[in-house]
DNA sequence: GCGATCAGCT
DNA sequence: CACAGCTGATCGC
């Protein structure tokens, strides 16, 4: 197929994408890449452009990144000389994923390749200051910019805050209208359809009541998440089945399950060139996702990938043994202690499994406060809505908040229940309760305790371990890998770029 | 008063 | 560490 098709000749099989070389991520470049590449929780808000300053070497460096660049998307062309913000976004688009671009063959820059770039479109590129005719024409559309601006006394003292967040190159499909988890940069231009992985806020974060600057698609349960809890206009919600191929703006899309929390999905794009997208958004690889026949009998070109746990530091076991293991400790704790409060913490939606499975090895309801019932209720999962309750006082099995997952509020919420219990044992499900020695051993938790009150940090992750992930891009073999989560951080980045490139070695 | 955003915090 | 938020202050309407 395509791979070696003419027109997309900078996509060479085997050749693996980064950001930059090891030499590009010099001192002068960090602090503004950290804003660029501040991903899965998008954290740009620490971003530091006083420091900022180029180099000659970056020069030269991105010049020659420019040179292997992708087609532009007409659509984008379009917006140039539309205001500022169309010929900006179009300019960071373009350069931005070029940076990715960046394959072994292609590390070799040469600094005598410069010609003078001018240093104002590199501000431009980096939105780091809005040269001077991009004020003006006026955009056509009236953009509502205080929404964008920073706010408070950082903002009035500097200037440089007075601007839209750019939308990162990572967040948009090359050569497509689409964008994927970028609700918080107002109008994207050139973007016409907006694609949501899952329901958590540090995807969905800008999406609101008022929001209007194009189509979402996503799951059907995340479409249900986004009317009960947004009240987003269904004009705007475009709900995808899983597994079941869309023709999108002549883009073949399909929703694969992500394995991550209820409604996420993978996101599949095949373009007319017959390019291969594949956006993980946040994901736990797993074996069955090999049998998937889109990713068994295709070849993905280009992966996004969610990184969240890329460092062979981290090791977990699997959900199934996690699960087995906290009904094991709730069994042997309430034989101990039969007027023992089993308490799950849990975040928006996310780890039901954890209440779930004790609430069937218990045969003991699942009390949740009304709005998470109703939230817990709208996925249409038989085996879940039918265990919930509405009385507290009905069941030893509590869903809270993970915030309440302190002795000091266990303990009034205790007292609150005095009359029907002695002891909490509660749970904090989360990917980062590894340690360095503990790895895969589940019995080697140590719980902690103050008086009644028993807390256990169980790693059960949403996200996929360092083998997992290694694992999976193994069998995927894509061409280029684009990380999606820590790379603020420049070591970071070259970290993963050698695990990369060693995984697709073979 | 209400909804939305942001820095700081966990 | 970094997940997926939460809290309180601030702002515009």
């Amino acid at each position: 197929m395509s791979a070696s098709d003419a027109s997309h000749a900078t996509i060479k099989p085997g050749s693996i994408c980064f950001f930059f070389k090891n030499g590009f991520a010099a001192a002068s470049f960090h602090s503004k890449m950290s804003t660029i590449g501040a991903a899965g929780g998008d954290d740009d808000s620490k971003e530091e452009w006083n420091e900022f300053e180029w180099s000659e070497d970056a020069l030269s460096i991105i010049e020659s990144i420019e040179e292997q660049s992708y087609q532009m998307h007409p659509s984008i062309k379009q917006e140039e000389g539309d205001g500022g913000e169309g010929s900006f976004a179009a300019e960071f688009y373009r350069c931005g994923t070029e940076w990715s671009c960046l394959s072994p063959a292609a590390e070799v820059v040469e600094p005598s390749h410069s010609r003078n770039l001018k240093q104002a479109n590199l501000w431009q590129m980096w939105g780091q200051d809005k040269p001077s005719y991009l004020s003006s024409p006026p955009p056509k559309k009236k953009v509502k910019l205080s929404q964008f601006c920073s706010q408070g006394k950082a903002a009035s003292s500097s200037p440089k805050h007075n601007r839209p967040r750019a939308c990162p190159f990572y967040k948009r499909i090359p050569d497509t209208g689409f964008s994927v988890d970028a609700f918080r940069y107002g109008p994207i231009p050139g973007c016409s359809a907006y694609f949501l992985t899952h329901f958590h806020y540090d995807h969905y974060g800008g999406l609101t009541k008022g929001w209007s600057h194009g189509p979402v698609f996503c799951t059907p349960l995340t479409a249900r998440l986004l009317t009960i809890c947004l009240s987003l206009d269904s004009l705007y919600i475009h709900p995808l089945e899983l597994d079941k191929e869309y023709v999108i703006q002549e883009v073949k899309v399909t929703l694969l399950e992500a394995n991550h929390c209820p409604g996420a999905a993978l996101l599949h794009f095949r373009l007319p060139t017959g390019l291969c997208y594949l956006h993980t958004g946040d994901f736990r690889a797993s074996k069955l996702m090999q049998a998937y026949p889109l990713l068994a009998n295709n070849r993905v070109n280009v992966l996004y990938l969610d990184t969240t746990y890329c460092n062979p530091k981290y090791k977990f076991p699997s959900k199934e043994d996690v699960l087995s293991y906290v009904v094991r400790v709730t069994k042997s704790s309430l034989k101990k202690q039969p007027k023992t409060l089993v308490v799950v913490g849990a975040y928006s939606i996310g780890k039901e499994s954890v209440y779930l499975a004790i609430s069937k090895a218990l045969g003991v309801k699942i009390y949740a406060n009304n709005s998470r019932r109703r939230t817990l209720k709208s996925f249409g999962w038989p085996d879940l809505s039918t265990n919930l309750c509405t009385q507290a006082t009905d069941t030893c099995l509590h869903v809270l908040p993970i915030s309440s997952l302190r002795f000091e509020t266990l303990r009034d919420y205790l007292k609150n229940h005095a009359n029907q219990y002695a002891a909490v044992l509660a749970f904090r499900p989360t990917g980062w309760t590894y340690s360095e020695g503990l790895g895969r051993e589940l019995d080697l938790i140590k719980p902690s305790t103050r008086g009644n009150i028993t807390i256990y940090g169980v790693p059960y992750s949403e996200h996929s371990s360092f083998t997992e992930l290694r694992e999976f891009v193994e069998f995927l073999k894509p061409d280029k890998i684009i990380p999606t989560v820590n790379v603020g951080n420049p070591d970071n980045r070259d970290k993963m770029q050698s695990y990369f490139r060693e995984w697709l070695k073979g």
